[in-house]
DNA sequence: CGAATGCCATTTGTATACAATAAGCTGCAT
DNA sequence: ATGCAGCTTATTGTATACAAATGGCATTCG
């Protein structure tokens, strides 16, 4: 993607994902346009874009607004995902090389450490993390089931949600890992599969936690 | 969306599905504004989304082509629609109401006359067909199911397939339908999800058996 | 007072001109 | 003959101007 539309695309992302673009609230391109320093038109191929990855959603007459996300939507996706990432690791425990079994349990590593120095280093952790899925998405050989994954991993409540993550979850997160690095080495992939279904189960049950106090909090600063 | 926007989509997506732009052939902006007898700009617009639903694919330097399919993407993308589609399945299972349930008897019903009145009539037969599947994945109330699902039902080999549905494939194909609306009326999602995975990867079996007859005829036509 | 209608402001859609980039070709040097 | 340099051309990216459509407001009529 060249360089404008690129910016433009990053910087409206992740003005969702944080938050400073509010859920329910109305974009209009040319205020995008002057917030990336470029045109409407690559304002309007990431809207675009990020219309069908449902950042974004359109009324009828064609206006955009960022997506509000009930429980029960962020449950529909959290269910998607659980069964694609299950389909990959199920994928990829037939497909995986060695080299990429040594990168696996290289990411593990580093997530362990990120759990046990003196208090989590949760970014860290959360990196490894992703690359770790990465890499089972890279085994599992199918860019379809890859572009579907990306549809729903990143979700807007996710970044507010991280530290919401308390250590006994991320130590189970690990054993999670851990468990499909073997199933892996086995070339099991219906364990493989179950395995990583409970692990996105479990994580969606720590974001719905994180997402009802999120929620309950915003409702108090809006009565205060 | 917008007219000339929806037109140039249209146009350039049924000349990817008939063949008219020949998979792995270069497409150009302007070639296509021409066509379609419209600017560049919607041009770009249905590109992306054409690009986002992998029917076409863009090299390094952002030069389009008409995405080009093996045997393994077409049994990758059957693979993704039986999951999601028993997925549906299973969900409708516990949301259908009579009314849904209602529409998709009236629906097998004409497809069962499109099978028996004197000669099979195709169409007519796809057209119901499509309604059904519809109605289930309505009855599933996921939007995000639904947009993944839009993403690998239509593939270009489709159109050029249909035809081969013999007497017998239809048959079965009707077969299915009516034990899925007796999963449905006893409200059993995992039969319902068992009945459609079956369902969609005998579809496969067809389609991929026409796909190579189809290869080989244009395997022939080149030396010829 | 309420509802409908017409006008004005806002926002998106489309066309076009121009800029940037990459591919292909020509000719030169080795 | 071959490979590389620089130029030319083809193609896509971006900005901007203008067209179309929509929403909101005010005014008027019942």
């Amino acid at each position: 993607m060249s360089r404008a539309s690129e910016r433009a695309y990053n910087n409206i992302r992740s003005m969702i994902l944080s938050g400073e673009l509010q859920p329910g609230s109305q974009i209009r391109e040319e205020a995008l346009a002057e917030l990336c320093g470029v045109s409407r038109t690559p304002v309007r191929d990431s809207l675009r874009r990020l219309e069908a990855e449902m950042f974004i959603r359109r009324n009828d007459s064609q206006r955009s607004f960022v997506a509000d996300w009930s429980l029960d939507d962020l449950e529909d996706a959290f269910q998607l995902r659980a069964m694609l990432e299950a389909h990959a690791a199920k994928r990829a425990a037939s497909r995986i090389t060695r080299e990429q079994l040594g990168r696996l349990r290289f990411h593990n590593a580093q997530l362990k450490q990120a759990i046990d120095i003196p208090s989590p280093d949760v970014p860290k952790f959360l990196d490894h993390n992703r690359q770790f899925h990465a890499i089972i998405l890279e085994a599992a050989a199918s860019e379809r089931l890859a572009n579907m994954l990306g549809q729903v991993t990143e979700q807007p409540v996710v970044l507010r949600t991280a530290r919401h993550y308390d250590l006994e979850n991320l130590r189970r997160s690990h054993h999670d890992h851990d468990e499909l690095l073997i199933a892996f080495d086995k070339r099991d992939g219906e364990w493989a599969a179950a395995v990583m279904t409970g692990h996105i189960r479990r994580a969606f049950h720590a974001y719905a936690e994180a997402h009802s106090t999120d929620t309950e909090i915003r409702k108090s600063n809006l009565a205060a």
